[in-house]
DNA sequence: CATGGGATTGACT
DNA sequence: GTCAATCCCATGC
């Protein structure tokens, strides 16, 4: 419930963020406002993909499923994994260039009724904590794959000013066999959103960017 | 054309 | 800890 004079929760992103390195672009996001509709939170964890990286799925060019993530910036690329799970990436840098930012997780804090309901649970730091699980919980399916995240329907806007900063992890990302040991992952401290914890001495500080 | 693996999750031993 | 659910795509014959 924005208040007329809260500026934060109205406030864009820059025009330009999502053009720039997706390496730029993943730890800016963390903290930030993602949201379907009224329902969503906090992001919390992400993971960065390049264009020459091999366990990104641009690494081999363009495919049907892809095609979003060589499209515009500032566009969600949302494919199924295993066949089952849907699972939602901001496109960014040059239209023609594969790279994406792959959302992990979030703090839930708007709608948290509705995500219960789609998840079929009820304990909260369940209902977001999984790259698949997020989308379950918003409503995210294949059919916002190529949407655009300023205009929505799923939105992402900078944290309103009154949410706590956060503190920075970067680490090595998960679920993957290619190119494990890039520390590309990238959570915030402190949450028990995140969808599984960091290993012990794999993880290191990183300095909050600001968002401009 | 057949096969195998994957940016996952939830149920089960 | 193991395993199955099941779609897209890469690889190899």
């Amino acid at each position: 419930m924005p208040s007329p004079h809260s500026s934060a929760t109205t406030r864009a992103l820059p025009a330009d963020l999502f053009s720039r390195s997706v390496h730029e672009v993943a730890p800016a996001l963390i903290g930030a406002a993602l949201l379907v509709d009224g329902v969503g939170g906090r992001i919390v964890e992400v993971e960065a993909y390049d264009r020459e990286d091999p366990a990104s799925h641009g690494y081999r060019g363009r495919t049907e499923r892809n095609a979003s993530m060589f499209g515009p910036p500032g566009r969600a690329y949302v494919y199924r994994s295993y066949g089952i799970h849907a699972l939602l990436n901001a496109v960014t840098e040059d239209e023609g260039i594969g790279a994406a930012v792959l959302i992990r997780a979030l703090e839930p804090l708007e709608g948290l009724d509705r995500m219960r309901e789609r998840r079929g649970l009820e304990r909260r730091e369940d209902l977001c904590s999984g790259p698949g699980k997020l989308t379950q919980a918003l409503g995210i399916d294949l059919d916002l794959n190529g949407s655009d995240l300023v205009t929505g329907p799923i939105t992402i806007e900078p944290p309103p000013a009154d949410w706590p900063p956060i503190e920075l992890f970067a680490g090595p990302r998960i679920g993957i066999t290619k190119a494990a040991e890039l520390p590309w992952r990238f959570s915030a401290a402190g949450f028990r959103s995140v969808s599984k914890p960091w290993p012990p001495g794999l993880r290191d500080t990183v300095a909050p960017r600001a968002l401009s």
